[in-house]
DNA sequence: AACAGGTCAAATGTCAAACATTTAATGTCT
DNA sequence: AGACATTAAATGTTTGACATTTGACCTGTT
């Protein structure tokens, strides 16, 4: 590996992850590729171990770099995955949600709206296995003894099956973390408010538009099932506001 | 800070920073709240010093904490702001495409399918300052003697600016992702053979449209320029090819 | 000669103790 | 009362050591 630069400010650590992230990014160190020894990075940095090994941590904590002990042990350059993306952003995106206070409005608005940008592509790509996965959704959530907790994780497998038909592996790790994220939101007014015969229903026929190749009446109905949950949360914030109004008047 | 639980398996600062995680994602700890200093928390958990901080250095790396030195010094959980999130998500997603060799084709058409989906959003509610700056854009891109890196920062920001006129932050988070993580590629394609006029004529059109408030003609413009930019990619595709075999052949 | 086993070395994981640096609060002098 | 020096508390960094893991190598047996 050629010599790496450290950049000019911030903390050493910092600048070495910083320095080796833009290796990575820029192709100097390519896949599976394996770094210096923590002592050689420290030499060639001209800092101690532990200093080098911050700077690996912070990379392994974005999934950039993998490490391996034993004798042919060490740091290689990770191929990030789909899955590695997805579950990264499903984790910034609930804390996002969760610590900004963010309306259900807002959120729901986003979901359905990138749900709903996948659908011309489902329809014109389905393939049968899709088709099999929502339908097979749709059964257990009709089943009447279902818990909501698996209500609600059905519902997620529905609509993740949903967006893997448009076969845009781009859109899906997208999609993924948007709907992901969304679940505990989701969770605090469904759990209370939904009715299951209307879900699935609305899932039936989103199935079906599918199943047909017909993306405008996927998109109506999936527009027909944004309504139905905004028009929930707003039922369930005017209940709560009217019970605050009446524990303090 | 009530105690926390490390986890069964992994190595040890992964356990802390998960018991820490989730203490934050669970709202034990919230925005600005300082946890108990890297000596304190070493003996909470029965650690090393080093330990404690390998696993507040990956919480760090997400964005999740912040520390601050000195006497009042410290770690202080992070309010997860929207532009954090998105370098984030920036970053994750530029690695996703340049170490999965996306095919230009996946990777444009998801960022267009999440664009259209702002687009009614931005019609509905465009205010006068979005539309000025997307405007100040094209003025800025009809430059005779603008550079190629600044004609493409300024389709980002143009971009930026339409997918922000939708007012929904949790739109804007993702869409900044994916545009932002294109970029690589759309340069790609786009210093060899782009018209500026006719990428011009279309943002022009745009803007227009959203100005106007008709969410249908900005979607058709929006749509022209994904098959423009789709067609643009075919055709250096095709050259590429053509080169290769004539080198080969 | 092939295989099983043990030994070894290299690398990361962890710990301990110290020193450096930064920062704000505190106390003191004018 | 205000400016300035002191101090304490916290993180940042270094050094050195030991523990653990794991593949490679060597060796002995079949």
């Amino acid at each position: 590996m050629e010599k790496l630069t450290l950049g000019e400010e911030g903390e050493l650590p910092v600048r070495i992850a910083a320095a080796i992230r833009d290796a990575i990014v820029e192709g100097r160190l390519i896949s599976d590729q394996r770094l210096p020894s923590e002592q050689e990075l420290a030499e060639q940095f001209g800092v101690s171990r532990p200093t080098v090994r911050e700077a690996l941590k912070r990379l392994a904590a974005q999934s950039l770099i993998r490490t391996q002990r034993g004798a042919t042990g060490g740091a290689f350059v990770n191929r990030l995955s789909y899955d590695d993306a997805a579950s990264q952003l499903i984790t910034t995106s609930t804390l996002l949600l969760s610590m900004n206070a963010v309306d259900f409005e807002t959120a729901c608005e986003a979901r359905y709206a990138l749900e709903r940008a996948c659908v011309p592509f489902a329809a014109a790509r389905r393939k049968a296995d899709h088709v099999v996965a929502m339908r097979a959704e749709i059964r257990r959530q009709a089943l009447p003894d279902l818990t909501d907790e698996s209500f609600c994780a059905s519902d997620v497998a529905f609509h993740r099956a949903l967006v893997d038909a448009a076969g845009n592996p781009v859109l899906s790790y997208q999609l993924a973390g948007a709907v992901e994220a969304m679940q505990p939101l989701m969770n605090m007014i469904t759990f209370t408010a939904r009715s299951r015969e209307r879900i699935v229903a609305l899932h039936t026929a989103i199935a079906d538009a599918i199943d047909a190749g017909d993306a405008t009446a996927a998109d109506t109905v999936l527009a027909e099932l944004a309504a139905y949950t905004s028009a929930l949360a707003e039922d369930v914030r005017r209940a709560r506001s009217a019970r605050a109004a009446g524990m303090t008047g």
